[in-house]
DNA sequence: TGAAATAAGTTTCACTTGTAACTATAATTA
DNA sequence: TAATTATAGTTACAAGTGAAACTTATTTCA
């Protein structure tokens, strides 16, 4: 076996992904619990709180999620009355999303939690460390990114 | 609006989601594609190939997979002829399983794909940058198991 | 011993997700 | 301007996933 063989938890992709995981679980359980709020809902949720007024479209440029994802998360945050879905007189094919007063308060009982969760999470790091980390991630980020 | 307000483009863990969906959408397509082979699977062939006559359970511990995704993916393989799956004579619950020569084989076809992307991925960084990255990682990975 | 508890693995059911097809509207161009 | 093409978003279908129930085998301990 040559000495480059592959050793799953010394490989790179997978710690990542490891890692990323039990991240994205922890704070699921935030929103989902309490909330009834998916990873995808509270995406777009957070999307909306700082840019209002935009389409579908928009949204799933900003949160790389695709149209059908898109579709279904606003569909449930509307269902839910925490989204305000109008059809643009511009043009009748987009849609313009805003929060509502209840998705507005949802999400402030959210964010903190969020915003307290990656806390906890880099306060490990010092604060080298975490811009060190900050730029390593940019960096590889960029570099996938060029498909 | 408070100016530690949620900026997902800024937020840790979503950029880490990001970067980590991108790499493993690369990866599947490497033994997906030409080999029909879904990415739990290719997990079980590494780990076969480093670890020969464990049980389903014991791949599950070293994939950090649920026992469910290891029974279908390893009936898959079974299926597909790459894995080998025979009873304990220990204990007759277990399951002993091992790589066929046809995953070998297969095994052997995929490997220098996938540890080609990976060096690809990291040559953007140097030495010590990537070393650096390795250790933060570990220390996040370490920090966030502690439930 | 033998009844109850535990463990390995599979199956089932409900839910999620991704791809492709579809509807409705708008833009293009012949 | 009418036919074609492109775009925004939804719906439908198939495949993937997770939780719980189930089956079979083993262990525990009264």
């Amino acid at each position: 076996m040559s000495d480059n063989d592959l050793v799953l938890e010394n490989f790179l992709p997978y710690r990542l992904s490891y890692l990323t995981n039990i991240i994205s679980r922890r704070l699921a359980r935030l929103y989902s619990g309490e909330f009834g709020i998916t990873a995808h809902e509270w995406k777009i949720l957070a999307n909306l709180n700082r840019h209002p007024d935009i389409s579908a479209a928009e949204v799933g440029e900003k949160t790389a999620m695709d149209k059908v994802a898109v579709s279904r998360a606003v569909s449930g945050l509307c269902y839910k009355g925490l989204v305000d879905r109008k059809i643009s007189q511009q043009d009748r094919r987009r849609s313009v999303l805003n929060m509502t007063a209840e998705g507005k308060k949802i999400y402030g009982q959210i964010k903190p939690l969020v915003i307290d969760y990656e806390k906890s999470l880099l306060n490990i790091l010092s604060p080298q460390e975490l811009s060190l980390f900050d730029q390593l991630l940019d960096k590889l980020t960029r570099h996938v990114e060029t498909d």
